[in-house]
RNA sequence: GCUGUUGUAGCUCAGUGGUAGAGCACGUCCUUGGUAAGGACGAGGUCGAGGGUUCAAAUCCCUCCAACAGCUCCA
């Protein structure tokens, strides 16, 4: 198979922004703003250190970047943090010395003589030690570009600037991490250290920094998941999978429950699929084999397997037998797409071919097999079908995160089967449903971003006419949205455009979420149709949409913007009764009975603990309501509320507490 | 996957060559206390796994496993 027929659709987020290969052009770049002047010239201070430590040091770059610098470099000494305190003292030293950046424009042979007596980059000329990576960035200026570079003290680089005028300005620096990376972000070439640091213009924008990473430590949905018991992650079962415990399942069936009703309201049709299909469903969806290396291998039936190890096949043959189409397929998908799309090298003899299944990568091959389970009529468009799916695939090691990036995972998935003049409303119905769910949970910072073609690439396939119709439609959608967005030609996927949503938390940070993606190539593919009014056939268009990604991500980003306070309708547990004394054992009884009956998640906590050390625990626990009960409010017949972040609400009648706390969750109120 | 760091009781961590510790949580008992920790006693660990060095390894070395950070923001 040639040509990858349907993208990863749905991926849970998006793959790093490869590097552009674009130069910055010295005007771009002379454009920091000022705290990343300081970064710049930070970075060079600290590569000015390491060189008085370790002369042998060979500098790449070191940029400025979001929260403060890095440079990468090659020597002999392994830095660990251990090293920092080193460092930092050095840095603080020619930060004393008030050394002052001075630009210089260069010949590109003194630059290149610089490099290779191993002045550029160093403190000094170091004979028999040449600046290769510089070297190696000298050539990649394109001719009749300024060669510029910057000194401070001995120190001299090759750089575009910008820099603050004198090294005493980057007092407030500290070194944060050690890494490594490779030469040009790529693997091919040389592997060399980063060390990261950060720096600001006053000691408290310093401190302040660190408080946020502090804050954000703490509603880490890592350290929150075990804190507060929502789930759990075993060795035994598995890297990336999800053990769902108690609490957490509520938190996940409550946002499941929700969504439901709201794709109810929308006239979607639930359906369940399993959570595997045959290998041949995923070679006519084009899945296999070229997601190969992100998904789980192939499941091989007893029999089949046992016949191909009598037959001597070693494990090479295996596979390719496993990944083999036959001849009858490729015709099928060939002829359905009116070019080759499938190259006659996979094909192999049927009696060659060895089946098998495949844990689903993702949900659409089973939803486009319901749809076409039966005829359809235009007058049944759009089909709406939608799962809570599980999917796995394989992440690499280093990509797993806690609940955000997880090798099997469930999709708040759903695929429209509609004609081309119901994209519009069909791509507007989705994006209307992810801004009720979250206005629901008060996310209300979130923007989207339209992936459109781009009009002078040939990967984009399909007519223009289409793409124009559809791109309209995903343009229009997200401007009635009344939420920012942005238009990324070229963004699209190579068979329709999409849209994206990306989330900002509470302090900052963006998480893109789930995608609505038109698609026309897997109708295609599976040669889909309807009968239209004119008792014609007709090919529908499909909308691949999972607007929250998946459950798993979308509760751990949850569980972040709410710093583990949820709601009371998310709640585990809602409300915590704890008594006083056992005096009011009796009476707690009755209130618990009665709060279970309405429906409320509700424990009783009757410990030998002294009052003070059950609130602390309930606080701890972040259950939004606790009922203080003693002989006062036994008397009374009524109880004190306490509410877990506004603090004693006094008492109220018992009657009264339910009402209110009842249509708070019915209300799904924040 | 690659680089680095880490892995000791359910949790957070101390312990760097001489056969394992604290706090919290847990269990039992005492205490019946009014809005963020009452007290006593007790139980709990083949120190991530395997191998090696050593008279002796949680500690040093190697391999593996896992977690964390980075590997993307371009002299």
């Amino acid at each position: 198979m040639s040509e990858p027929c349907t993208p990863p659709i749905l991926r849970q987020n998006a793959r790093p922004i490869p590097m552009s290969t674009e130069r910055k052009t010295l005007d771009q770049r002379a454009q920091m703003s000022d705290i990343e002047r300081l970064r710049h010239s930070c970075a060079h201070i600290m590569a000015t250190a390491i060189l008085r430590l370790w002369p042998d040091a060979q500098f790449a770059y070191g940029p400025p970047i979001e929260n403060g610098f890095y440079y990468d470099f090659q020597m002999q000494h392994r830095i660990t943090p251990d090293d920092f305190e080193k460092i930092e003292a050095e840095m603080k030293k020619i930060s004393k010395e008030n050394q002052k950046f001075e630009w210089k424009g260069i010949s590109r042979e003194e630059a290149k003589a610089m490099a290779e007596s191993g002045r550029l980059g160093g403190l000094s000329e170091r004979p028999g030690n040449p600046s290769i990576f510089k070297l190696d960035l000298i050539d990649k200026i394109p001719e009749g570009e300024q060669i510029s570079c910057f000194q401070n003290g001995d120190f001299i680089d090759l750089c575009a600037g910008p820099h603050v005028g004198y090294s005493g300005k980057c007092k407030h620096v500290k070194l944060t991490s050690v890494s490594a990376s490779f030469y040009m972000g790529d693997e091919t070439k040389a592997s060399l250290q980063r060390v990261y640091g950060t720096a600001f213009e006053s000691k408290e924008e310093l401190e302040a920094h660190f408080v946020r990473l502090e804050e954000a430590k703490k509603r880490d949905h890592r350290k929150l998941g075990k804190e507060l018991k929502l789930f759990h992650i075993d060795e035994d079962v598995g890297q990336g999978l999800i053990l769902w415990t108690p609490n957490g399942a509520i938190l996940r069936q409550e946002l499941q429950n929700f969504i439901s009703e709201e794709l109810r309201k929308q006239g979607y049709s639930q359906v369940f699929t399993p959570h595997i299909g045959k290998l041949a469903l995923y070679k006519t969806s084009g899945h296999f084999p070229y997601y190969k290396d992100s998904q789980f291998a192939a499941i091989v039936e007893n029999d089949d397997l046992a016949k191909v190890i009598h037959e001597g096949c070693g494990c090479g043959e295996v596979m390719a037998r496993l990944g083999g189409i036959s001849a009858k397929l490729r015709q099928q998908l060939n002829d359905r797409a009116g070019k080759e799309v499938v190259s006659e090298e996979n094909v192999l003899p049927d009696d060659q071919l060895l089946d098998g299944f495949m844990l689903k990568p993702m949900n659409c091959p089973h939803h486009i097999k319901i749809f076409d389970s039966q005829p359809r009529s235009y007058r049944e468009l759009p089909v709406r079908l939608a799962e809570f799916g599980t999917v796995y695939r394989w992440e690499q090691s280093g990509e797993l995160n806690g609940l955000t990036r997880v090798r099997g995972f469930t999709q708040d998935d759903a695929h429209l089967f509609c004609t081309e003049d119901q994209v519009a409303a069909e791509v507007l119905g989705c994006l209307s449903l992810v801004k009720i769910v979250l206005n629901t949970l008060g996310m209300t910072d979130y923007r989207v971003r339209v992936g459109l073609r781009d009009p002078d690439s040939s990967k984009f396939t399909g007519n223009p006419e289409q793409w124009d119709k559809a791109e309209d439609a995903c343009r229009a959608a997200a401007a009635t949205l009344g939420v920012p967005f942005t238009e990324e030609p070229g963004e699209a996927a190579f068979y329709g455009p999409k849209i994206d949503f990306v989330i900002k938390d509470v302090i900052g940070r963006e998480w893109q979420l789930g995608t609505v993606q038109v698609d026309y190539v897997l109708p295609v593919r599976f040669d889909l149709s309807y009968i239209g009014s004119d008792n014609k056939s007709h090919r529908p268009v499909m909308i691949h949409r999972a607007p929250f990604g998946s459950m798993e991500r979308f509760c751990g980003v949850l569980i972040e913007h709410f710093a583990g306070h949820f709601p009371t309708w998310l709640a585990p547990e809602q409300v915590r009764i704890l008594t006083i004394s056992e005096k009011v054992d009796t009476f707690a009884d009755e209130i618990f009975a009665q709060l279970k009956a309405a429906g409320l998640r509700v424990t009783l906590n009757q410990d030998a603990d002294k009052i003070g050390a059950k609130i602390r625990n309930a606080q701890l626990d972040k259950v939004p309501y606790m009922l203080v009960l003693g002989e006062k409010e036994a008397a009374a017949g009524g109880v004190s509320v306490r509410h877990a972040k506004r603090g004693d609400l006094g008492v109220r009648s018992i009657a009264e507490f339910l009402a209110d706390v009842t249509a708070e969750v019915r209300e799904r109120k924040m």
